[in-house]
Order: structure tokens, then C-alpha cells, then sequence
DNA sequence: TCTCGATTGACAGCATACTTACAATATGGA
DNA sequence: TCCATATTGTAAGTATGCTGTCAATCGAGA
């Protein structure tokens, strides 16, 4: 519909790639909310517990590395979880800069309970393609995330998780 | 890389549509700002700019509409375009509630001299991917974004572009 | 051991992106 | 004409997502 002639010139917006990706992630977003509206809670803090729930005792640096997550941002994330009650802060003996993250047992509760509406999220994104084009999509945008993963300012590290358990084993 | 046994439930997060359009816009919008950091302007910014170009005279909610954008985010983004005078607002005469938006000289200077820099931006984005890759990503998600248009809080309405044109003409 | 450089969490500041609410204004129907 | 209803810009509040900076702390090398 962006074609009536006073339009030919927003196709440099409409077309371009960047505009896409934006549009898509606001739709993502409002999805998710509103499929997860009964646990109010936002796709971020999701990521964080689930994180925090395969990382037990993971400090906030090392998880803003696992979700690609800005460090600054993560503090308030981490604080409204902690207001919540979904997770715990404690300060590590051995670095006393660091406070461990923990999921409480209303976190854990939390994540089993939210999942199967995670899930209908998820599914709602993709729902209007085609099965085999929702794969292609899914496979060439895993692919160009990767690739593009140090172009971001906050780079995926996933491994990074792994440090803390050459300690604490 | 994500697969040490620990991270085998957070797959529910890196293999999720939503992380996955969540870290490709976080991607594209550190490439953009990156090329055009000399020009100061972010994707949003951008896109204002190139909407009221093509619709001078627009007021605030209908350029809200033209580029999917949140009418309260939006009064802040016109504020800075203000205070960097690259657009006016003039009162309408016809209507004592809208304020109507034009390009000044120095707009429409900075959007030809800006331009360059944003076409590297978006060629960036899909550059890892094979270039028959690109097209059958971009084809996708374009689908995707119009098949889900509803389902974001503020819909793309083009159109509505076109409303205060019947009246000026 | 001492000290320099790096790391950590916290904070301030800016820019999206959304919600609700509100006053001013416009509009259509009784 | 008058009035209920809708629209417009604005503002306050919440939540990402980024930039810096800073003090406290850590760790490695002289």
C-alpha cells in the first residue's frame, strides 16, 4: 500500500533492512506482553531467568555477556526481578565486587508456570508464514545474527557463563 | 556455541524468534548509528526526517502513524529535530490542536549528505548473508511485517499520510 | 609487597517505546 | 445551538538500551 505517489520517497524507509528489523522486534515485544500479560513480566526479564535458572550463582556481568544484554540496563532489570521476588542477590565471598544471582522458589515457580504462554508467543511471530518459510526465516536469521554478533556493542558471550563453574567445581 | 551441558535450557531463550529479532535489531542499530555518527542521527530520527520530506505539512499523529511509531515517544523525537532545527512546527490554521511539521534548509541538506552513510548502514546488516540469502530474508520478514501488522500496538497506517492532502488540495 | 591496570556494580544522562491521563479543541447529531 | 464524543499534543510513569564516569576491589608483575 506505501505507493501512492507521495510515497516514492518513503520506500528508503520502508525497504530498508534496519526498518524491518525494528518493526519486527515492536511486534515481537507486543506479543509478548500481551500473551505473558497475566505474569507481567517483559521478554528481558524472562531471558535474565532462565539464565539465572541454567547459571545458578551468576554474577551481573557475566550475564549481561550471556544474554547480549547492555550491563547498565541489566542493573534496574535485575532490580525489579529482585523487587518481585523472583531472585535473590548475594554477595560472593571470594570477589567482593560481585553480587550472585539465585532464582527464589517463587522465580522457578514463575518460569514453569509462564512457559506454555512463552511458547504461544513464540509461535504467534511466525504464525502467518508459511511452516517451511517460518524455518527458512528462523535459519537465515540465526545465521545473520551470528555473524554479526561482534558488529553489536554488547556482544553474545555464552561461554563466558562457564568461568564461574571452574571455581565452584 | 551455545551448547555445554549447562546451556541446554538456554536454548529456550537463543533459539526463540523473539531473542533472535530482539538481538538483529540491537545489531542494526549499533551499525547505523555507527556510520553515521558523524551526522548524529539515530535510525528513528532518520526516518522522521524522510517522512516529513515526503509528507510536508504532516502533523505529529499522522507521522506517528507513517513510520509505526508511539505518538508519546514521538513528541520527544520531534522535540530534538526541533532543537537541532532540521524541522519546523507551525501552528495550522485550520486546526488550533495540530502543529504541522516542515523540513527546514538544513534538513533537507543533512538528509541528501546523510545518505550515503545509511545506504552502507543497510548494505552492513545483510553483508554476512550470501546475497540470494539477503533477498529471501528481506522477502520474508517484509511478509512477516505485513501479515503481523495489527498485532503491534501502533499498526503502519500510510494512508494516513494521504488525509491531509484531500484538504490542501 | 606494592602498585598499576583491569573489573565490578552503581550512577547519571540520553533516546527509544509503551501506558494512562488530561486540557484544549473539533465535530456531528439532537 | 448545544452537547456528547472524539482527536490532538503533552505530560507523567515504567522499561529497555546505550554512553559515560566513579569508587571499590582484584590480580599480576616489578
Amino acid at each position: 500500500m506505501p505507493n501512492k505517489s507521495a510515497d516514492i520517497t518513503m520506500d528508503a524507509v520502508y525497504t530498508a533492512p534496519g526498518y524491518l528489523f525494528r518493526r519486527m522486534q515492536q511486534i515481537a515485544v507486543s506479543i509478548f506482553v500481551e500473551e505473558c500479560k497475566a505474569y507481567d513480566l517483559t521478554p528481558v526479564q524472562y531471558a535474565s531467568l532462565v539464565s539465572i535458572r541454567t547459571h545458578p550463582g551468576i554474577d551481573a556481568t557475566r550475564l549481561s555477556a550471556v544474554i547480549a544484554f547492555d550491563r547498565s540496563t541489566l542493573g534496574s532489570v535485575i532490580e525489579r526481578l529482585e523487587a518481585k521476588a523472583y531472585i535473590e542477590r548475594k554477595s560472593s565471598p571470594e570477589d567482593k565486587r560481585t553480587k550472585l544471582l539465585y532464582l527464589t522458589r517463587a522465580g522457578a515457580a514463575l518460569l514453569r508456570d509462564i512457559m506454555p504462554s512463552v511458547q504461544r508467543a513464540q509461535a504467534r511471530m511466525l504464525q502467518p508464514l508459511k511452516p517451511a518459510d517460518r524455518r527458512t526465516l528462523l535459519a537465515l536469521l540465526t545465521q545473520l545474527v551470528d555473524l554479526n554478533n561482534e558488529a553489536s556493542r554488547v556482544p553474545l558471550r555464552a561461554e563466558d557463563a562457564l568461568e564461574h563453574l571452574g571455581k565452584s567445581n
